[in-house]
Parts: C-alpha cells; structure tokens; sequence
DNA sequence: GGTTTGATGTCGATT
DNA sequence: AATCGACGTCAAACC
C-alpha cells in the first residue's frame, strides 16, 4: 500500500475481510471496521457483549478497539501483549480479530458476521509537544518560587527516597526544620493526604529523632475530607495551582 | 440517512466534508475522519500537536476522539460538555472540529487541512452484560463466605459510614471484636492499606473505646511496600481472588 | 453539581 | 521482560 493510500472496502464476505485485514496489518497501516459483532474479553474483568453494529480499530501496534455509540473509553479493557490475530471461523463463517498473548487468558476476542465497511491508511507517529499544567510542573514552579508555600522555606532536593518511596521535595523550613512537600495538580483528596502522611513518617523515622519534620500539601484546594485528615495528622496545606503555558 | 447505510467520502473539499459532518452529526450519526490536523486541547492539563495525519472520530453524543498510529487512548483528554462544532476557517480554508463547552475554555479544537476519508454511519446501543471480577463480586464472595477471610467471621453490615468514608465491609470477629474489611480487586497496594487505616482510625472513634476495631486487607495479593505498611499499621492481611463469571 | 472511589492506562525506576 | 509505585483520566454512585 502506498504511503497515501487510503482503502476501502465496503461489504466484503469475511474471507475477503480477513485477506485485506492481515494484508494492511502486515504493512503497518491502521485498520478500521464497521460491522456486527460480539465482544469477549478476559482480562483482568470479564466482559461479553452481544452481537450489535460497532466501530472496531485495529492499530499498527496491535491496539485494538472496540467502541459502541457513547463514551470516551472502549466498551472493554485492553489486553497486554501486541499480537493481533485475524482468521474466519470455519464453522460460523465469523470474521474472528483477537489480541493479546497467545495463551489463553487477557484475551480480546471480537466475531465479526458482517463488515459493512473496511478501511485501511498509514497514520503519523508524530513527536508531540508536552502537556503544561502537569504536576511536574508545579514542581518547577514550587522550586523557582517556594515562598509561594511557606516564607522562607529553603528546597533542599527532590525526589529524596525515603521507606515509604521518594517525596516530591525535601526542604527546610526557615528555623532550619526538615519539610516534606506533597504536590497534587489537581484537588486533593484523602489519598494525597496518607501519601504525604507515609512520607511524613518514613522520614521521621530515617532521621531517627534528629528533627521532627513537618508535611505540607501543595495543591490548588483540597477535598472537605482531606483537609480533616490533615488537621488529624497535624500536617500543612498551600493552595498553588499549576502554572499553564 | 438510512439506519443500515454507511456513507463513504472520498478527499472531500473542507466545505463539502463540513456539509457531510454536518449532516451525519444531527442525525444521530456516528463520524470518523482521516487526514492532517493540528490538535489543540485546552481542558485540565493544556496540549497541542503539530500538523499529521490522523484518525479522528465523532461520536452522537459530543465524544470527539483523536487517534494517532498507537496506543489506547486518544491524543487529549476529553473535555466536558456534549456539544461538537464544525466549520470551515474562513482564512485558513480548514475543516475545523471543535468539542466542549462553548465558552472558551475546556476546548478540543482538531483543524484538518485536507480530509482524505470520512465515513459515516449508525452504531447500535446495547446492554451489555456486567463484567465479572470485579471488587462487588469480591464483596459478595467475602459475604457468603466470610470464613475466606478468617474463621467465625461474621458480617454485620456493608458500606457503613464512618467519618472517614463508607467501611466496604463491616464485621465481628469470633471474639466479638469489630473488624473492618477493606476489598480490593487487584493486588494491593500502599493506597490500600493507607485507606484501610484511616476507616479503622475513623471507626476507633466513632466507637470512643467501647472496643478497638482490627482492619483486614482483602485482596488477591500484596505489594511488598504495602505488607510493610500493614505491619507498621497493626493490620492484617486475606489473600482471596474475586470471583470469574 | 460536587465529592469520592473504582477501574484503567502509562510511565519511570528498578530488578 | 516483569514488577512496583505514582500519576492521569474517566465513569458511576451518592449526596
């Protein structure tokens, strides 16, 4: 298929389905499909949907998807491996497409008895720019300006490993007392809160009663329930949002 | 359009592929397109990509979808709102999809110079059956057979409040001590067991030392830092796998 | 509508 | 390559 090319085919038997299929497939293309078929997948849930008119994609990575008329998400997980498998069943006559491992289990398995409509093109694997307004960050911005948490306060270094896993930055209070930063990007709710607890904690215990360190929340709010949680544990909350662009 | 038809359009001029966007959409219509677009997303965490070709689709409910050559999710996250709109740049001569609220912010904006297929047709809405393996069917395993997590347990009650949040189960051991069953489907984690402490520490007071509840972990496993944290937490552990079909 | 949590996917670090 | 820990994102249940 040449690099342009863009195929169709409308209405073909499964035989003539499966050929074009394992043809683009094998040529790296991007696959769609339109037609009735029964979803089964075993992967970490089981899910089975009957026989109904669905949208099907099988990428050149051995992604395939599934999607009904509605939602963000495909109408079942995704299985681990990227071996996709394309064959008629002998006895049904179904265009069968299966992916994942070959073994048995985390299977995806869609019966096809009609395609109305198969496509095939070639689609840009295109360096992208990267996201802004992530947690990272915050990060940035929490080291070039940490006044915007507490006065004073000093970053020492990030990502410092404690038992509990690495905290998100590691500094020192103006009156020299250690400070554990928590960044969430978003809201934070109760979980945040244990995080920066465990962290808390695990630090204490590394310094063995040298300084007893503090944790503060760096977030853009938090959650009723969080903020309790943080007056029990006796730990700090910033508001600071991510900086956008 | 007819409810089984499938309309294809072959390298459509910005405004015709509008007309045909257009139409399908209101109609009910599920839409895909192929062809060079810049994505430019603007909801939580802000992204663009440069100009590639791409596979993009339009669902009947406002889901706009843009696919490159792999992996299972789209390019961008999908912003709220159900509304899509399609016109043609009058300076730029693209076909411009745009998803999301209609005040700007929380856009998807996907602007293709050329299409080179789009194709339109119904896809059926269907039940589908529940999936198995899920933490309910864990619930319900545990209910039947408390004696999975320990013996002579007996349950008292699911999704019991507590200031902390709803206890998954709640249950009396042999003794007649209170226990706090905490499910989770998949191997545990330090989150778990972090959740799992806060209900046994929110129920502790909630009862004001009429008894000291314990807390169980109900999983199929345990990650290595979270048996950890049980012990530091004087918490105990079930291995139990939720049930498949 | 906001809050919370389950369910997934992805990535980086580590083994 | 597999595992683990953390983050990002969506969806559903419940006020």
């Amino acid at each position: 298929m040449p690099d342009e090319a863009v195929e169709t085919l409308r209405t073909p038997t499964p035989t003539r389905a499966r050929a074009f299929l394992a043809d683009a497939l094998r040529g790296g293309a991007y696959v769609t499909l339109v037609g009735a078929c029964t979803v089964e997948s075993r992967t970490r849930t089981s899910r089975e949907h009957p026989r109904a008119r669905r949208h099907a994609t099988c990428k050149p990575d051995g992604t395939v998807l599934v999607h009904g008329p509605s939602g963000h998400r495909p109408l079942h997980p995704q299985p681990d491996g990227d071996r996709v498998d394309v064959r008629v069943d002998d006895d049904t006559g179904e265009l069968v497409v299966a992916a994942g491992p070959p073994s048995g289990a985390d299977q995806l398995v869609a019966r096809f008895d009609t395609v109305e409509l198969a496509t095939a093109f070639d689609v840009d694997d295109h360096e992208t720019d990267a996201p802004s307004g992530t947690e990272a960050d915050l990060k940035e911005r929490v080291l070039e300006r940490p006044a915007l948490v507490e006065p004073g306060l000093r970053p020492l270094a990030t990502e410092r490993d404690t038992p509990a896993g690495p905290v998100d930055v590691y500094a020192e209070a103006a009156d020299g007392q250690p400070v554990v930063v928590e960044l969430k990007r978003d809201r934070a709710g109760p979980d945040a809160v244990s995080q920066l607890a465990r962290y808390v904690d695990a630090l204490a215990a590394d310094l063995h009663g040298d300084a007893s360190p503090r944790g503060v929340l760096v977030a853009p709010g938090v959650t009723p329930r969080a903020r309790r949680l943080l007056g029990d544990h006796g730990l700090d909350f910033a508001a600071v949002d991510p900086p956008r662009d």
